[in-house]
DNA sequence: GAAGTGATGTGACTTGGTAACATCACCATA
DNA sequence: TATGGTGATGTTACCAAGTCACATCACTTC
């Protein structure tokens, strides 16, 4: 991941080959292959572990606690993982793919798959639909939203912070929205 | 695109040549990328007239209406474009995008394309953020969650109608939020 | 009738991605 | 110590998506 997002700050996305990542991880195309299912994969990894930390935090919280406190309490969980030295790889990774489409196209299925295991996990909790969806996905976009302030090195606070105003923002403004 | 989603369902996505695709429309493969980017745009094509259909609605909405109001207009206009001789395509296109994840990202842009444009035509209204954005992914999930239920062969209802239904039933599971 | 234009075809090429088979390190157990 | 199993990697060959340069052909326009 590290080679491959050097190369790509180097030349560019489409004029890096596979094989250059390989080569510079001192690996094989192949082995790559076994690794990401794909090239653009090797931006977006480790989303399995994001999903549990959002479903887990949901599962966990308490009974009482409605849908959009859960989902709260979720992203506290999630952007705990995105401590300040993440930063600059956030930082970098956001040209890239503002850049190229496929990438683009990646990275709005990953989030709408992270809205879909909250809202799974929100089902769980007895939350019916539609309010279950809704939360999850005003959830996702409150932590997408603080990601794109957080990745800008000129911000100082964390992750978490910015999500939780944003969530509160966004609140706010649907509240208005009639 | 009749030819390939022909041999879609013949044959699975996968199994599928564009030189396939693009001898049974009795053409090139160069010709067929000269028509669509990829594989995938085959099932996608004509976005940029749906794009066309929302912002003219929106743009020509009375000064008064409020931006839910805006985009159900929008949501009319856009709907009137899929009669019902059209159900049967999304019915057979359904499961095909269903079954390929690398079809679902194409899908989860386009949407988030569409939302994006219709915030664009609110932002020329006035309406400023997160509203806009707020009401037109409002809008814009109304529309898939509708499509969903009108590809359905068993639905007897108007996409324009079970669209105007999903936008009302949103909203007010919007307002039990919190 | 000559020149321009747009759509298509041809053929060669790069690269993403897959599959089959071989190798190697490591670990367990007889 | 030997034997065999397992998981990760390498090698090689291959297919198909996607690009490019060039040729062709129909159709218009002056």
């Amino acid at each position: 991941m590290r080679a491959a997002l050097e190369l790509f700050t180097e030349q560019g996305y489409d004029a890096t080959t596979v094989n250059e990542i390989a080569d510079r991880a001192g690996l094989t195309k192949t082995t790559f292959f076994r690794h990401f299912r794909d090239k653009r994969e090797v931006l977006f990894a480790g989303q399995d572990t994001l999903i549990r930390l959002l479903t887990d935090a949901i599962d966990a919280a308490p009974g009482p606690a409605t849908p959009l406190e859960a989902v709260s309490a979720a992203l506290d969980a999630l952007t705990a993982a995105f401590t300040d030295d993440r930063r600059d790889v956030g930082a970098r990774l956001r040209p890239v793919i503002a850049g190229h489409t496929e990438l683009q196209e990646r990275s709005a299925l990953k989030r709408a798959k992270l809205a879909e295991a909250m809202t799974d996990a929100l089902h769980k909790r007895g939350v019916s639909e539609p309010t279950a969806s809704l939360a999850a996905e005003l959830g996702i976009r409150a932590f997408y939203d603080a990601f794109d302030q957080w990745a800008d090195p000129a911000s100082k606070r964390t992750l978490t912070e910015l999500t939780r105003r944003t969530l509160d923002e966004l609140r706010t403004a649907l509240a208005a929205l009639d």
